[in-house]
RNA sequence: GGCCCCAUGGUGUAAUAGGUUAACACAUCACCCUUUCAAGGUGGAGAGUACGGGUUCGAUCCCCGUUGGGGUCACCA
């Protein structure tokens, strides 16, 4: 075959939210179509009606828009493979059903749910492994199955399973699989609402569309081998396959919820930047083999392979994604941490007060490197945006002394004959004052970083002190005093 | 249970044509810096590569088996 640009899609189901399995399936997706200057389709998979969510295709679109995968197919941004929703589709997969119909790769089912019950136990009962269908609807006359169209009974479309040679499957990541056509069941392929399984839907739109890689998660290893059928009997070209390890909770068991946030839109929520949570999923289960831990999605594309992708499950560690998300905000350039702090600000309880522009990038310069989120610059720093109203009980058994108010006194008359101090000359001024009682430097600093804080960690004191200015500054000394005394 | 996948410190990974004191990062501990807290710097602890057999002069790496873990067995995706 000639070589020729790479087509893969992402084809989530739309359940409401994005996983975040599902935003690395799609990033490695988008990651290998970029490499390779090839087609981002993203698909959606609604063929399942009681799963029907509204709104769910707006906001997985959403979601993948705001980490920054844009499709270069889909529902929202068209191309000439559409429709890119199932659910649209329909008349297709009739088609095509009927096609294997015809060449007797397929057949009609008419059992109950209740035979289909029945059958299970018996099955289960005589010791069998797993469930089979046993073609029962297999053996059924032309007429007889005429009839029964005809009467409108309730019916299926199976796959007509052929014994025979092994069922290969060739992926990317795990080499060959194998697989007895034994194990294989009579899959359904269309359901009796008329809509198609996911087996038959993904097999008909990867080759409509014209995929040349089917990049998808590990949990459909399984599976594939029925999709390996469909595209035989079809007479079709199978794509290359990729499965990739799963996500998994620090039990090792696949990624769920009960163990934790998995929506994107958690990540979102509580914080984290897209930069941060791509760069995250991006080593999870991939690495380019250097040292290098920190990416920007446009150096993941220069740098991704399949051929790099682990075969083994990742544990999803929140540690280290908090501590991307600490390198990414340091990174961040001051124009838009204060912007971020702005929204952030809006939010808050402090939305109706107001601060310029320059007094937030000072506070982010000074936060910045104690802070994971953007958050925390209110959370962390909340003397920068209101006086303290408590102190810490700590702080203040440790550091106010029967002679600090005196000491601090002294302080405040000495701040107060300082014009425009910066923050040498506040550090000048309690020198001095530390050498007038003859007191170490710590009787003044700790009792002072609470007063003006209200906590005993932070920035340098003298930072604090030239960001809140000196009548701010004064004004705490005065109230602490009285509270404290 | 059947089928399938997987197996390097607590976690994510490196060691791709078998030869290394098994490397890096997160987390953790200590020290330095800082009269705070972080950040940063330095160092430590932590895996003899699940186990057992082969193949080989030599296996983390190749083969077989065992064990363990996971996935999957729907008219869900």
């Amino acid at each position: 075959m000639i070589h020729c640009k790479p087509r893969v899609r992402f084809a989530p189901s739309p359940t409401g939210y994005l996983h975040v399995g599902g935003l690395r399936t799609a990033l490695y997706n988008y990651l290998f179509a970029k490499r390779n200057e090839g087609t981002f389709v993203l698909r959606i998979e609604d063929t399942d009606r009681n799963r029907f969510v509204e709104g769910a295709v707006e906001s997985l679109i959403e979601t993948l828009d705001w980490a920054g995968l844009k499709p270069d197919e889909g529902p929202a941004a068209g191309g000439s493979y559409g429709p890119y929703v199932q659910s649209q589709r329909l008349n297709i997969y009739n088609k095509h059903s009927q096609k294997l119909i015809e060449d007797h790769k397929a057949y009609y089912c008419f059992c109950s749910s209740e035979r289909l019950e029945i059958l299970r136990k018996e099955q289960q009962q005589a010791g069998a492994s797993q469930m089979k269908y046993d073609k029962h609807c297999l053996s059924l006359s032309a007429d007889q199955i005429h009839n029964k169209l005809q009467a409108g009974e309730n019916c299926v479309i199976r796959l007509n399973v052929q014994s025979g040679e092994k069922v290969i499957v060739e992926d990317l990541i795990r080499g060959r699989v194998e697989f007895d056509p034994e194990t294989i069941d009579d899959q359904v392929l269309i359901k009796s609402d008329g809509y198609p399984t996911y087996h038959l839907a993904n097999v008909v739109d990867d080759h409509l569309m014209e995929i040349t890689h089917v990049i998808r998660g590990e949990e459909w290893l399984p599976s594939t081998p029925k999709h390996v059928l469909l595209y035989q009997y079809f007479g079709w070209e199978i794509p290359k396959f990729a499965h990739l390890p799963l996500l998994l909770n620090s039990d090792r068991s696949k990624l769920s919820k009960r163990q934790g946030d998995v929506a994107v839109e958690d990540y979102i929520a509580k914080g984290y930047f897209k930069e941060a949570l791509i760069n995250f999923v991006a080593l999870l289960g991939w690495s380019a083999g250097d040292n290098q831990e920190f990416y920007y999605l446009d150096e993941l594309i220069d740098k991704f392979s399949l051929e790099r992708v682990q075969k083994s499950g990742a544990v999803f560690n929140i540690e280290k994604l908090n501590w991307l998300n600490f390198e990414h905000l340091q990174r961040k350039d001051s124009n838009e941490l204060v912007s971020l702090l702005r929204t952030e600000i809006s939010k808050s309880k402090y939305m109706n007060k107001s601060f310029s522009d320059d007094y937030l990038s000072r506070v982010i310069n000074a936060m910045k490197e104690r802070v994971n989120f953007v958050h925390e610059f209110l959370a962390n720093g909340f003397y920068f945006f209101e006086a303290p109203i408590e102190f810490e009980e700590k702080a203040r058994e440790k550091n106010w002394k029967a002679d600090t108010p005196v000491y601090l006194g002294k302080l405040k008359i000495e701040f107060a004959s300082l014009e425009n101090p910066v923050k040498e000359d506040y550090e000048t001024a309690l020198g001095k004052v530390a050498e007038e009682f003859e007191i170490g430097k710590g009787k003044l600093i700790h009792p002072l970083r609470l007063v003006v804080s209200g906590v005993s960690g932070g920035p340098g004191v003298y930072d604090i002190l030239e960001i809140l200015g000196k009548n701010e500054v004064i004004k705490r000394i005065e109230t602490a005093l009285q509270k404290l005394s």
